[in-house]
DNA sequence: TCCGGCCTCCCCCAAAAGGGGGAGGCCCCC
DNA sequence: GGGGGCCTCCCCCTTTTGGGGGAGGCCGGA
């Protein structure tokens, strides 16, 4: 039995959704709150499986309820609370997409789509996958190929450097001086000198800060992997 | 009417999913390939609206595929076939989606969906929408979160400097030397030194080049949006 | 075998970058 | 009215960087 919590100003959208919702066999709705305070207190008392949860609510919006409430889930280690949220909302997502992947949330929807597919989405979350409207996967999935997919042209001039000048190039993506590449690569910093310089004047680059700005572009280096402690 | 062509190197799996599509009202099937070459072939010939493709096939696998039929699709400049491609695999899709997405694949499924969920994903993508199987959604969505959020902290640490000096860390994030940046900011390169000093100084970074990385990783730049062509 | 690419290191030199300190003007807040 | 923060620019200095050579050793292909 999928535990449900649904949470929305309207009460009467909230009765609607529960009433889909109850009728399905395998479905309960457990609890219903009318804002983000209340859906945090609710979300604690009754440990609901999913909880789904609209974005505009007075006292505290949808996201920052996510954000606080799946803090609070990891925070309590517990296993039996992998508590997952579904966003539900009416207006373009655009804005707010963004905000409440990064809150934490497993799915976002748009209140236009049909009773069976809110359905198909609580145990579809339930069952550990996630689901975003169809246009919002595709915007997901454009931003990813950009992100990941730049590389393609640049990736090829990354081709024309050697083996060696790749590892100095990785290592001032790193943000490495090139004293401090010669100790990780155990070779002098004379030679690094001479390999930072092919790897300048074989790119077409003119200093090492561009270097990095390649390294990243390209893919050679990812934003998120790195502890910026230096 | 939907026009699908199902590629696929197994007859009888093909003839399966066409035979399921072909059941529905507003589908028809009107091609189906065994290859990968031949898929490229009866693509330009039948000019489907969907391709249910399959990833591992003689002679050319799917993506390759798709990325060459979408390619010429998009060189077709048309606006009559905006092709869309699903995949279709049996295998663990962690090694291909990411190609797959690259490809510009509008969607990746599994085949031991039940064939609602495959009618449902050729409607969803003929829509304009995309589909995946919700396992890749939510590791799309983990990424995508991951990518974006590490900005947490360091964006914390950005909030330290002054409206002039994140502009000016912006600029060294493009690569521009200090005179560049002088130019652009109209101000003297004096100024510009006295900036990126503070900027350093409050970040704990020793040089433009780590302040490149610091900008990729706390998100004030991202990959994919920059013009290598300093 | 010899040539060419790669890796290693050296020299010198000019330019850029980074650090330190000082200074004037501006504006906002106490 | 007097700080204090910010933006602007100046000075001098050391360090790093990048460019231009040259050179020896190694290895694989012509």
């Amino acid at each position: 039995m999928i535990r449900v919590m649904v949470v929305d100003d309207q009460a009467l959208v909230r009765r609607g959704f529960a009433l889909v919702l109850d009728n399905e066999s395998d479905i309960e709705v457990v609890a219903e709150a009318g804002t983000g305070i209340e859906a945090i207190e609710a979300a604690r008392e009754h440990q609901p499986d999913i909880i789904l949860m609209d974005i505009r609510m007075p006292e505290m919006d949808g996201l920052e309820a996510t954000a606080q409430i799946l803090k609070a889930g990891e925070a309590a280690e517990a296993s039996d609370t992998p508590c997952r949220v579904i966003i539900l909302t009416t207006f373009d997502p655009d804005e707010y997409v963004f905000r409440a992947l990064q809150a934490g949330a497993s799915g976002f929807m748009l209140k236009d789509i049909p009773p069976e597919s809110l359905v198909e989405a609580v145990r579809t979350v339930a069952d550990g996958g996630a689901m975003l409207a169809p246009g919002i996967t595709r915007r997901l999935i454009s931003q990813f190929a950009q992100k990941m997919g730049t590389g393609r042209n640049l990736a090829e001039r990354l081709e024309r450097l050697t083996t060696r000048e790749r590892e100095v190039l990785a290592a001032i993506a790193h943000g490495k001086s090139n004293v401090e590449i010669a100790e990780t690569l155990f070779i002098g910093p004379a030679t690094v000198k001479t390999h930072v310089s092919s790897v300048l004047s074989k790119l077409g680059l003119r200093d090492r800060a561009q270097a990095v700005v390649f390294a990243y572009e390209c893919g050679l280096a990812t934003a998120g992997g790195r502890d910026v402690g230096f």
